[in-house]
DNA sequence: GGAACTCGCCAC
DNA sequence: AAACGTGGCGAGTTCC
């Protein structure tokens, strides 16, 4: 990755951030090894089992016979050529290099059952080789100390590796459980997870100053996304304590407005939530969907009561609320977009806000992502780098142990707990946007404490 | 026979 | 036409 340093005040974020996080990378996190060997060997029984299981189905035996060597479940390329060619199954979606899919989404809608213990054994197996056995490996006295680069990454943000702690599973709740169990704060601490709020958001809008963004941004009673799910979902108004309420507005979050963000369109956004409220392509009739308030009451009922009773029609009300959404609602923000790739196709680079340059083959999606993406993460870089030098003016017993992207994973004393949070929080929402006076909307954090002693599974 | 590579998948 | 960015693994292929 070219690095591209505009200004001293990026060289000079690149150096201090380079020496903080090696310090991190020395402080390390503990690990159970006793867990992890003990785990490792009721996974292994766990799936040996399972394995044994799907050999035993008249699917593996069709495999088996079909093939000319002994098979090995482990192998897409095996199970494409069983699914594909011999079982003339019609592939749900394709790979970059065209080849009908295998990947879990592909095998669940299948809906064969053996496809379902397969997806399973794969989860587990990856649970067990790449966290558990990786965490074992790079172990050294109880503690990984994986590295933190700032050099890597073409959006200028950082990335992790031996081992990666950037990517341990927290939304599948087992996967969560089994892998975090085994992480731990240092002897008699407790860990301290602190996160910027909506940051790419807020970054977002210190590049095209959208004025509807930024209220949104500054008004703490103004709701983009229940605002979106009143349109998606044509309510009078979202009620963020009714659950059914609740469970649409994370549905126009998760399923439009980010990939709008990121340059989606409404068709994908049309799949992606019809799949979230498991509605079918086609024609929708009454009971269909995830339930809302009531089993009795399911989406397709609430959308066929608005006039929205198939998958076109649906796609064809997201294409007219993404065309509000960019030229009515965000129009600032879409004049932006348009600059900013006219600006990248005649001179072939863009800047950051925080002194970096991108350039190199760039589509618009990347041009606008990029520059957020990388200066979003500068403004977690900036926090750990001040807070790790009040640490050790102060000399704290408490260290900061992880980093990823717009949080930052704190090894705290007890007794130090109420002056860290202090002290980060003042960083991060007071000294940050007072230093880099490109920052026109006001930062968020939000903080979790563990459990004192407790492992990254549980929180306080 | 092993190193180095690509692909596909999946975790964030 | 159609989601940003990573790291790491196993399977399979290619090269020396």
């Amino acid at each position: 990755m070219l690095l591209n340093i505009r200004s001293n005040e990026a060289y000079q974020l690149l150096h201090e951030g380079t020496l903080a996080l090696s310090r991190v990378e020395e402080a390390g996190v503990r690990i159970d090894t006793d867990y992890v060997e003990r785990t490792t060997s009721e996974l292994t029984k766990r799936i040996d089992g399972l394995e044994k299981e799907f050999i035993n189905t008249n699917f593996y035996r069709h495999w088996q016979h079909s093939s000319k060597g002994k098979v090995n479940i482990n192998s897409d390329a095996q199970l494409r050529h069983f699914l594909y060619t011999i079982k003339k199954l019609e592939p749900v979606k394709f790979t970059e290099s065209g080849l009908g899919s295998t990947d879990e989404e592909s095998l669940r809608k299948l809906e064969i059952p053996e496809l379902v213990q397969l997806i399973e054994i794969r989860k587990l197996k990856k649970t067990r080789d790449v966290y558990l056995t990786g965490f074992a490996r790079e172990q050294v006295d109880g503690y990984v100390h994986p590295s933190f680069n700032l050099h890597l990454v073409k959006t200028y943000r950082s990335s992790s590796n031996n081992p990666n702690l950037q990517n341990v599973p927290v939304r599948d709740e087992e996967a969560m459980q089994i892998c975090r169990s085994a992480l731990f704060p240092h002897p008699g601490h407790q860990f301290l997870d602190v996160d910027f709020k909506s940051i790419e958001v807020c970054i977002s809008a210190c590049y095209h100053h959208d004025s509807n963004m930024v209220k949104y941004i500054r008004d703490k009673k103004s709701d983009m996304h229940g605002d979106m799910a009143k349109q998606i979902f044509i309510m009078d108004k979202i009620d963020k304590k009714n659950h059914g309420h609740a469970i649409l507005r994370q549905a126009a979050k998760n399923g439009f407005v980010f990939p709008e963000f990121y340059g989606d369109y409404y068709g994908d956004c049309a799949g992606i939530l019809c799949d979230w409220g498991k509605l079918p392509r086609g024609k929708w009739t009454t009971g269909m969907g995830i339930e809302l308030d009531t089993s009795a009451f399911r989406l397709s009922d609430h959308l066929i009561a608005k006039g929205i009773n198939s998958y076109a029609k649906f796609e064809s009300h997201l294409k007219a609320i993404e065309d509000d959404f960019w030229n009515n609602r965000f129009a600032e923000y879409n004049e932006w977009k348009k600059r900013w790739w006219n600006v990248y196709q005649k001179y072939g680079y863009i800047d950051l806000l925080t002194g970096f340059r991108c350039s190199g083959v760039m589509d618009m999606k990347n041009c606008i992502n990029y520059p957020i993406q990388g200066a979003a993460f500068h403004c977690l870089l900036w926090t750990l780098i001040e807070t790790d030098k009040v640490m050790r003016a102060e000399k704290w017993k408490s260290k900061i142990v992880s980093q990823v992207h717009d949080d930052i994973l704190l090894s705290v004393h007890p007794d130090e707990m109420d002056h860290v949070k202090e002290v980060v929080y003042d960083i991060a929402t007071v000294q940050l946007p007072a230093t880099w006076k490109w920052i026109n909307v006001p930062l968020e954090v939000e903080m979790k404490a563990y459990k004192i002693n407790g492992s990254w599974a549980e929180k306080e």
